[in-house]
DNA sequence: GTTTGGCAGAATGTATACATTGATCGGAGG
DNA sequence: CCTCCGATCAATGTATACATTCTGCCAAAC
């Protein structure tokens, strides 16, 4: 059992505080008070500061200056800039898997899971194929990570994408309730091909370029969100973090 | 009093394990075993801890599998990535900066750094004015973060430039004794008023690309010292950290 | 009316005792 | 002789009492 699953008590407060920043019970702006919270989560204030120093390190809150913890609020901006910062380092990875070369075994897991994805994408939107896309798309994206075969940019792609809207499976949810879904699902699909396609060609620039871009592709869902539909907001995770200006 | 300054148990924890691990007393793959570390340090375990935990954020250390914490080392390999890291995110907030629009009044802070960068430059490496290099060099860099106007940005680079040396100014010591020193300064400075004209001009693609080449020099003078001077590694801070293969 | 001093309370910072887990070593059983 | 079990010890995890610092308020002085 991994370290992080264990149960012990400062995994059950890091999860509480998560639960409740995520579903917007402690809002961006607030601060934790360790005495009140460790009397409602039912654990003392140790563990509950070690899960507030976790918090941390994922970004969700941050330290006030007279001591303390504070949720952090972020604004739209904030939220287009860590998209744009996943794009930049998915295409750091991309381009470093091009230039250096992946192996063998590496390209051919990943399009194991292109050709898994193909098999999903043109099927109807339905509940189940659904959760199945969502989980290869963050296969894909895991395995990019690691086709760059950099443990430096691995940890920081994996940092930059704790913040959860900006994950690459931020907006699938919202996504799929959305009118121009399939053919989204499509463009991103080829991206998906075009990216290990230069990789393997050894295309370093057109990788990079390319997986830039398929980051864009959250951008635009956000602003669609934004601008034609924001009840879709309850199902981009982490979007209740969102201080609106 | 900035709260990372105030003179508490943890700060003192921190800084004492900081300088231990920099200057090898504490060497990387090693745990850092609480009681024995509190014994030493004259402190408790609680501020020990709290301490250990902001040191994983620095990407000093690293959570063991079994609990408890272990100093990380790193490969020769993990510095140019770091590197490479720090060129990318710097040439990311370039571009930002030149496709928004930075602010007259930031321009102007930049270019008054340039200009005492000028005069720095040509003098005698001497010591007193090679400080001033350094603290300019690092006024710079600090600018050129704040210029591409996202936190989300300036965050990720003050992470990344965490790691002693992933830092803009990791080699100038080193720098300052090796032979091709000052003409290497004349180029980065050259590099320097480029960056801060291309983003004036809005030519977000050259300041990108300037930014990504200005911190290869890091890693030509990291090679430099490895196939020439080992002697230099001293120079350079955490350094220490580099297990050799 | 404004400012300043200090007091009260509530919050975080720290120490420490106790609980629990994990590893190592030795002995008994196969 | 090897294996497996259990005991023991040492490490981290947790609770809690105490120390210190911060904040807000009130009153007194100017």
């Amino acid at each position: 059992m991994s370290a992080a699953d264990r149960q012990t008590q400062s995994n059950r407060a890091l999860r509480a505080l998560r639960d409740r920043i995520f579903d917007g019970t402690i809002t961006g702006g607030e601060r934790l008070f360790e005495v009140a919270l460790s009397e409602t989560l039912g654990l003392s204030r140790t563990p509950l500061r070690e899960a507030m120093a976790r918090l941390e390190q994922e970004g969700l809150v941050e330290r006030a200056e007279s001591g303390g913890y504070v949720v952090r609020s972020f604004s739209f901006a904030d939220v287009v800039d860590a998209i744009e910062l996943r794009g930049v380092l998915e295409g750091t990875a991309a381009r470093l898997a091009a230039e250096r070369g992946a192996s063998a075994a590496k390209l051919n897991e990943i399009k194991v899971i292109l050709a898994d994805l193909d098999e999903v994408v043109p099927a109807d939107p339905a509940r189940l194929r659904f959760e199945r896309y969502v989980d290869l798309n963050a296969a894909f994206h895991d395995r990019l990570a690691a086709l760059s075969g950099s443990t430096v940019i691995r940890r920081e792609l994996d940092r930059a994408t704790g913040l959860p809207f900006a994950s690459p499976s931020a907006f699938l949810e919202a996504q799929e309730r959305m009118p121009a879904f399939r053919r989204s699902l499509g463009a991103a699909q080829a991206q998906h091909r075009a990216i290990v396609e230069a990789i393997e060609r050894r295309q370093s620039a057109r990788a990079e370029a390319l997986a830039r871009e398929h980051a864009q592709l959250a951008r635009l869902n956000l602003e669609y969100i934004l601008t034609e539909d924001r009840s879709l907001m309850a199902g981009v995770p982490g979007l209740a973090l969102i201080k609106i200006a």
